[in-house]
DNA sequence: CACGCTTATATTTTT
DNA sequence: TATAAGCGTG
C-alpha cells in the first residue's frame, strides 16, 4: 500500500517480519509514515489489530498514526490498543486489579495529588511545623518519581539530585514509606504505580503469560524518553522463548527527558537486551532545506556518546536561518510579531508557524503583544488548566463519588464551604470514616448522619451534602450531568473564594463540555488525568476550519511536530540551557538536544531572536535588568557559519507607540467590536 | 480554629 | 506571578 512512498530503508522497517526491530530515526525523517505503514502491513498480513499494542508519547501520536492507517484502508486500525505507557497500563489494571490486590475502582492521582497526599503526610508527622526549612510538597514529588522511575535508592537520588535535601532525607524516607501505605488504603495509584503495577502484572508466573500473550506485535515511538520500569515493562512483555515481535522508534539525539528519569541507555542497549535485533536508521531527512539542516547539525556535532547518523537531504537551496539580537523582550515580541506577519504575506497560514521557547513563561511578553496586535495564537505546554485550583474543586467533588476513600478530594471538598477550614475537615473525614475500608459509607455517613461542625458553616456544609446527594439521583449518571449539579453548588463558593470569579466559573462549563464525551465518571476521570487538554483548544473543541492561529508551544510539547516556519525565542544563556540545568554534564548536554530538536521541527524558515537586556520582573516599574549572551550552543565558530546574525533594531518602540496611538489601535478596537 | 492580611520565595521541561 | 508560610484578630 505505502510502498511507492517510501524509501528503501524505510520499507525494510514497515516490512520487517518477526523479531526485534530497533529503527534509529533521526529528526524528519518519516518516522511517523514508516511506524504506520508498519501498522498496515501488519494488517495486511493478517495480524489482528487488537493484538498490536503502539505505544506513544502522547495519545495525540497515537491517534495521528491510527488515523493514517485508516485511511490508508484498514478501518479497523481503531481496534488497536494505542495510548501512552499510563494510558495502557490504566486499561489492563483494570481487567486484572484483583490478581495484584488492587482495587479495580482505583482512582488515579496525577502528580500534583501525589504531592498533596505527602503534604497532608507532612502535616501528620510533623515535619510543617518545624523550625527547619523542609522540603516543599512538590520537590518531595519529583523526588519520589526520579526514586521509582530510575530505580535508584532515596539517598543517592536525594545526594546526586537534590544534595540541599540531604539533611532531611529521613523526614523524606519516613513520608515515602507512609505515602505508599495511604496510596493502598485509599485504593489510588499514582503515576509511577501505574508503570510499577503494570511490570508487577507482566512478570509474576501467574499472570505474566497471560498478559503478553494477548498482544502478537508491541511498538514504542520515541523510545529514546522512556525510563527504566518502561524498559523492563517491554522485555517482561516480550518473554525470551516467545517471538519478541517488539519495534521500537527512537533518536537519542533528541532524548530531552532525562528530568523523568528517561535513559538514553534504553535505546543504546536495545540490541544487548533483545538478542537478534535487526536495526534500521533513517537518515534522509525529508523535512528541512539544507541550510536548516546544516546548522542543526553543527549543534548537534558538539555533542558526545550517540548513535552515529548523519542527515542529509535532497532539499538544497532555501533561506540561511536569521539569528536576531533584540534590545529587549519587547524589541524580541516585535520581531517575532514582523517576521510570523510577513510570512503570513508570503503565503504561509499561521497555523503552518510556530514560536518555540523552553520554558511555558518565557512567552508571556509575547502573548501580550499578540493580543494587542489581534494575532490569534494557541499555546501548548505548561498544566496550566487542571492545576487552577476551583477546577480542582469541581473535580474533587466527582472524586469522592468515585472513590470514597480519596483523602486528598475530601480533604479538598470538606474546605469549601464557609468556616470549614483544614482541622474541621480532618475532624470530618475521620468522623464519617474516609480511611475504614468499607465501600461508600463516608459518603453515606455525610448525607444520612448528623455531623458536627464549626459554628457557622452549618448552612454552606449543607449545600455541599445537598450537591452531593444531587449527584447521586438516579437522573444524574453521567459525568456532565453530575459537572452541572457542582457547578450550581460551586458558583457562590467560587464568587466567596476567589477573584476573577467569571472566568473561573467558565472554566467549569469547558470541562462540562469535555465530560459531554464520557458515559462513565471514571472514564472521564481517568482520562483527564492521563491525558490532560495540550492547549486551550483541546477543551474549546475543534476550531473551525478557517480558523488560523499561531503555535505557541514548549519545546518539550513540539516533539514530533513539525511546521513551515519556525521561531527559537530567548535563545540565550540562561534559558537554553536553563540556568536550572547547568549543573552537570549530563543536563547540559540534554539542553543542547533540546535546542537540536527545537532547530529540526522547521520546514522552511528559521528564526532564532535573544533579548540583550531583561528587566528582573520583581516589581512592575523596576528598572534592575541584566544583560545576556546568546546561548553557549549558539556561540562556536562552527554554528555561526550557518547563521545569518542581525543587530538589534534601532529603537522599535517609536514604531509602538505610533502602532497604539493611530491606526493600529482604531482599527484594532473596530475589529473587536466586529467580533 | 478560621480567615484576612502581610511578607517571603521560588519560577523548567510532563506522563 | 502566584502561592505558600507567618501573624494578628475574632
Amino acid at each position: 500500500m505505502f510502498d511507492d512512498q517510501l524509501n528503501p530503508e524505510q520499507r525494510l522497517a514497515a516490512t520487517h517480519g518477526e523479531g526485534p526491530l530497533l529503527i534509529v530515526a533521526g529528526a524528519g525523517t518519516g518516522k511517523t509514515t514508516t511506524l504506520a505503514a508498519r501498522v498496515t502491513t501488519l494488517l495486511e498480513r493478517g495480524v489482528r489489530p487488537e493484538r498490536v499494542l503502539l505505544l506513544t508519547f502522547s495519545r495525540r501520536a497515537a491517534r495521528e498514526m491510527l488515523d493514517r492507517a485508516e485511511r490508508a484502508g484498514h478501518r479497523e486500525a481503531g481496534r488497536i490498543w494505542g495510548g501512552t505507557f499510563h494510558a495502557v497500563a490504566n486499561r489492563l489494571l483494570r481487567v486484572h486489579a484483583q490478581a495484584l490486590g488492587l482495587s479495580p475502582g482505583f482512582t488515579v492521582l496525577d502528580q500534583a495529588d501525589g504531592a498533596d497526599v505527602m503534604n497532608l503526610l507532612r502535616d501528620e508527622l510533623g515535619y510543617a511545623a518545624r523550625t527547619k526549612r523542609f522540603p516543599r510538597k512538590e520537590t518531595l514529588a519529583q523526588i519520589h518519581s526520579r526514586v521509582v522511575n530510575a530505580g535508584e535508592k532515596l539517598d543517592t537520588v536525594v545526594e546526586r539530585h537534590y544534595p540541599w535535601c540531604t539533611d532531611e532525607v529521613e523526614g523524606i524516607r519516613e513520608i515515602f514509606r507512609g505515602y505508599t501505605a495511604r496510596k493502598r488504603e485509599q485504593h489510588t495509584l499514582d503515576y509511577d504505580d501505574l508503570l510499577l503495577f503494570w511490570k508487577a502484572l507482566a512478570s509474576a508466573p501467574a499472570t505474566g503469560p497471560h498478559v503478553a500473550a494477548m498482544f502478537d506485535h508491541i511498538l514504542v515511538d520515541e523510545y529514546q524518553d522512556t525510563n527504566a520500569v518502561q524498559a523492563d515493562i517491554l522485555e517482561a512483555m516480550r518473554p525470551e522463548g516467545t517471538p519478541r515481535n517488539l519495534t521500537v522508534v527512537g533518536d537519542d539525539a533528541q532524548a530531552i527527558y532525562g528530568f523523568r528519569a528517561a535513559t538514553v541507555h534504553n535505546i543504546l542497549a536495545f540490541p544487548e537486551r533483545f538478542p537478534g535485533t535487526t536495526i534500521v536508521k533513517l537518515e534522509r531527512n525529508y523535512r528541512s532545506t539544507a541550510p536548516i539542516l546544516d546548522l542543526s547539525n553543527a549543534v548537534i556535532a558538539a555533542s558526545a556518546q550517540r548513535h552515529e547518523k548523519s542527515l542529509w537531504t535532497e532539499r538544497t537551496g532555501g533561506v540561511t536561518p536569521t539569528l536576531q539580537a533584540c534590545l529587549d523582550e519587547a524589541g524580541q515580541a516585535d520581531a517575532i510579531c514582523r517576521s510570523v506577519l510577513g510570512a503570513r504575506e508570503r503565503g504561509t497560514p499561521l497555523k503552518h508557524q510556530a514560536v518555540l521557547f523552553r520554558a511555558a513563561h518565557h512567552s508571556d511578553v509575547l502573548e501580550v503583544e499578540l493580543l494587542r496586535r489581534n494575532i490569534p495564537f494557541v499555546k501548548f505546554g505548561g498544566l496550566k488548566f487542571l492545576e487552577a485550583a476551583h477546577v480542582k474543586d469541581a473535580l474533587a467533588m466527582l472524586r469522592v463519588l468515585e472513590n470514597p476513600h480519596d483523602e486528598v478530594a475530601w480533604f479538598r471538598v470538606l474546605q469549601l464551604p464557609e468556616g470549614m477550614g483544614p482541622a474541621s475537615a480532618r475532624a470530618v473525614m475521620e468522623r464519617i470514616g474516609v480511611r475504614r475500608d468499607d465501600d461508600l459509607s463516608p459518603v453515606v455517613n455525610l448525607l444520612d448522619h448528623p455531623i458536627e461542625v464549626p459554628k457557622g458553616s452549618g448552612e454552606g456544609v449543607q449545600a455541599l451534602r445537598s450537591a452531593l446527594a444531587g449527584c447521586l439521583d438516579e437522573e444524574v449518571t453521567t459525568p456532565a450531568a453530575q459537572l452541572e449539579r457542582v457547578r450550581t453548588y460551586l458558583e457562590p463558593v467560587i464568587a466567596r473564594k476567589y477573584a476573577s470569579a467569571v472566568a473561573r466559573i467558565a472554566d467549569l462549563d469547558q470541562l462540562a463540555l469535555v465530560a459531554r464525551g464520557y458515559e462513565r465518571r471514571g472514564r472521564f476521570l481517568a482520562e483527564l488525568t492521563l491525558d490532560p487538554p495540550a492547549a486551550s483548544t483541546d477543551l474549546a473543541g475543534p476550531p473551525s476550519l478557517d480558523e488560523d492561529y499561531l503555535i505557541l508551544s514548549t519545546i518539550h510539547s513540539a516533539k514530533g511536530l513539525e511546521w513551515d516556519a519556525v521561531s527559537v525565542i530567548h535563545a540565550t544563556d540562561g534559558c537554553i540551557p536553563s540556568d536550572m540545568a547547568t549543573g552537570d554534564e549530563d543536563e547540559l548536554e540534554e539542553e543542547r538536544r533540546l535546542l537540536y530538536v527545537a532547530l529540526t521541527r522547521a520546514r522552511d524558515e528559521l528564526l532564532l531572536t535573544y533579548p540583550q537586556r531583561y528587566y528582573k520582573r520583581q516589581k512592575p516599574r523596576d528598572d534592575v535588568h541584566m544583560y545576556a549572551v546568546v546561548s553557549r550552543f549558539l556561540d562556536t565558530a562552527d554554528v555561526r557559519a550557518h547563521l545569518d546574525e542581525r543587530a538589534p533594531a534601532i529603537d522599535v518602540r517609536e514604531d509602538d507607540v505610533a502602532a497604539a496611538t493611530g491606526t493600529a489601535s482604531v482599527d484594532g478596537y473596530l475589529a473587536d467590536l466586529f467580533g
